[in-house]
DNA sequence: TATTGTTATACTCTATAACTATA
DNA sequence: TATAGTTATAGAGTATAACAATA
């Protein structure tokens, strides 16, 4: 990450975004809202792609979160354990069982969120129009990628 | 990360970075590029740390990547078995290892942060303008936070 | 027979505690 | 005595393979 030369401007802009990632600073808040909500680094990820009430089939989870359908079972294991999500038997497939949050898990990933979401501590170099063309950049950003 | 009403343009364009990294394109790259160099996702993690030839303590490796000591010697223990990094006795104090990069060490850091380095395909929309922009502010923001 | 999810198992990642060597 | 690093060990996190139930 030093002196590099890079090829283009968007990768050095990239390159950056990482670094910020790496700092202790980001790692240290996940962990301090880990430990505010009980939840080990790996559930706090799955959560956060829970955000829908409708369930989502454990299949579907292992696709997005690209892991194995097993490990599925166990994350969802540990999530009902903590009374945040649940599985719910699909009407017409009694194979599938679509994982959905409960309302306590809608409080939890909220609240997660709103630890998470809180900027880095080097944002606040940028003015308030900086930031809205940041924000409007990265909406561009992730509408043209697939989730 | 749906449809949530945040607090502020910043922590709207954070989230929406956190999204970013999320996605199986990014993730993907980096399973990729640990295939491609015979790494695991910790040792090239760890690895990208290491820029400079001249080593670092290992008790100072413990303290940026927020870890155990003990992990640190069986992290280092792996780089060396790959050939890319190495410890050197410190000239003064017998107790301290300085881990460096050998010469093969430095190709794979090389590699490794040319294909991590690629923005992902989302960044295509912006324009290159927006890709200076989002560069600057990101070097703003680096620089005002402790690596 | 193919597919969804679970169980049993093993391998990787990471921390805690006890230890060795040097200061 | 205190500090740098290692070893032994145990606990998370994650995958592979064999399995049960449903389609």
């Amino acid at each position: 990450m030093g002196n590099d030369e890079h090829a283009s401007p968007a990768s050095e802009a990239w390159s950056l975004i990482w670094q910020v990632f790496s700092t202790r600073e980001v790692h240290g808040r996940l962990h301090a809202a880990c430990d505010e909500l009980g939840l080990t680094p790996p559930l706090a990820k799955a959560l956060s792609f829970l955000d829908l009430e409708e369930g989502k089939p454990m299949r579907v989870l292992a696709e997005e979160w690209a892991c194995d359908a097993s490990y599925v079972t166990s994350v969802v294991d540990g999530l009902e354990e903590r009374g945040i999500a649940e599985r719910r038997v699909h009407p017409t497939d009694r194979r599938v069982k679509a994982v959905g949050l409960t309302p306590v898990g809608v409080k939890v990933r909220d609240r997660l969120q709103e630890i998470m979401s809180q900027p880095p501590s080097g944002f606040r170099t940028l003015s308030e129009s900086e930031h809205r063309r940041l924000r409007d950049m990265m909406r561009k950003v992730i509408a043209a990628m697939e989730t």
